[in-house]
DNA sequence: TCTGGGGTCCTAGGACCC
DNA sequence: TCTGGGGTCCTAGGACCC
């Protein structure tokens, strides 16, 4: 086995519940849970007693009654976490962020300067530790994959090196649970043929996990049992969606209840886009009805926007689309999600021809070609195809 | 177990094009 | 008139993660 272990992942413990315990002292060495209808985090106190993440607070309060219930404050996990991906960025330029709590840095370029991933990992753990008060788990190791698994054995407020003369000792006896990527479904199936161990299932074929589990995740999935994981530590890219989304309860929401809601969701999510200077290409609508049955309703935009009233537009399309289906299951949660998302920068003028619904179509490729040249009036012939077509914009034309 | 809110990636069928 | 293979895009759904 090639290389050496120069990954990290960073993990900070039972985030939201360590922000609370580290902003309110009475709080320290209690049970903590934040959140009240689900639990979004636990404290290792009230984890102790059996809470986990996304369990019941009906659940979680029969289990622990003592615990302390705070609700969430998401200004103030947003703030820390930027706090720490700062002391991320100022340890190595390559920090991959997962999510709002946890990372990968590659350090391997940095022996001469800051000394071995060890050494950088203990410091990275005590700045956090000093800088923002929070604890932080490191995993070390020659792949991501591993340097995550390793973070997650570490907990709590651990550092672990996975050496690479020991990955196999490591990581073969572990569960299946343990592979990223395996959740309950894929678990099950697992378990069904009698695997149970990471070591099991690095004993099959490839075709043979392809089978079970699908081409791709089948083929992950053996590929990190096996421990190939070659996917490299990569700068962080830009989100390819943002949503939101609303809970609703089960009492009967009317229509104009529904486009209220629907209207806000796209007027803050458009916000965020223009914000960042953004915009999108497709908008989706995800619903789940009173049977908890999920279902969405998605469309592409000709063009991409980011201009509120555009999308709200299609949001309501989509929604009008299902609401017979509404009417008769009942509604429980609206959200929309807007994907393909795109720099606004890079969407172009719209197309500088004048252009009435009485022009002739010759007449309106002459001035396309005038301007753009022969591969757009082929573009555009073929969009003209399209009896939705109108005048596009253009990132449509080469 | 009476169930939040934010994301990622993969699969699959149909439309449409060459 | 019927037929093929290969490719891309669109839409809907599912599994998974924190």
């Amino acid at each position: 086995m090639r290389g050496e272990a120069t990954v990290l992942h960073a993990d900070l413990d039972a985030f939201y519940a360590s922000v609370e315990q580290r902003d309110a002292p009475e709080l320290r060495g209690r049970p903590v849970i934040v959140g009240g209808g689900v639990v979004l985090a636990a404290s290792y106190e009230a984890k102790a007693r059996g809470v986990r993440t996304a369990m019941g607070g009906r659940q979680a309060r029969d289990l622990c009654p003592d615990a302390v219930v705070v609700p969430p404050r998401m200004d103030a996990y947003s703030a820390a976490s930027r706090a720490v991906f700062t002391i991320f960025r100022d340890t190595t330029p390559l920090v991959e962020g997962l999510s709002i709590d946890e990372a990968f840095l590659e350090v391997g370029g940095l022996r001469r300067i800051a000394g071995t991933p060890e050494e950088i990992a203990v410091r990275l753990r005590e700045r956090v530790r000093v800088e923002v008060g929070l604890a932080i788990s490191v995993g070390i190791a020659r792949t991501k994959f591993l340097a995550k698994v390793a973070s997650a054995v570490s907990k709590p407020d651990g550092l672990l090196i996975v050496e690479p003369g020991r990955e196999e000792a490591f990581l073969l006896p572990l569960p299946v649970e343990r592979l990223w990527g395996v959740g309950a479904v894929t678990a099950e199936k697992l378990h069904r043929l009698g695997i149970r161990t990471v070591g099991e299932l690095a004993e099959l074929e490839a075709a043979t996990a392809e089978r079970l589990l699908g081409r791709a995740t089948g083929a992950h999935l053996h590929a990190l049992a096996r421990l190939r994981d070659p996917r490299p530590v990569v700068a962080t890219q830009r989100r390819g969606a943002i949503g939101s989304q609303r809970a609703l309860g089960s009492r009967p929401r009317s229509a104009e209840e529904l486009d209220l809601i629907l209207t806000q969701l796209v007027d803050r999510l458009a916000r965020r886009l223009r914000d960042g200077d953004r915009v999108c290409r497709t908008v989706v609508l995800r619903l789940r009805y009173a049977d908890f049955a999920k279902a969405t309703r998605s469309r592409n935009l000709r063009s991409s926007s980011g201009r509120t009233a555009v999308l709200l537009t299609v949001a309501r399309e989509l929604l009008a689309g299902a609401q017979p289906e509404i009417d008769e299951r009942g509604i429980t949660l609206i959200g929309v999600s807007l994907s393909q998302l795109g720099r606004a920068a890079d969407l172009q003028p719209e197309l500088p021809i004048d252009w009435d619904d009485g022009m002739r179509l010759d007449t309106a490729l002459d001035a396309v070609r005038d301007r753009f040249g022969a591969t757009s009036v082929a573009r555009a012939t073929q969009l003209g195809r399209d009896p939705g077509w109108s005048p596009p914009l253009l990132p449509e034309f080469e």
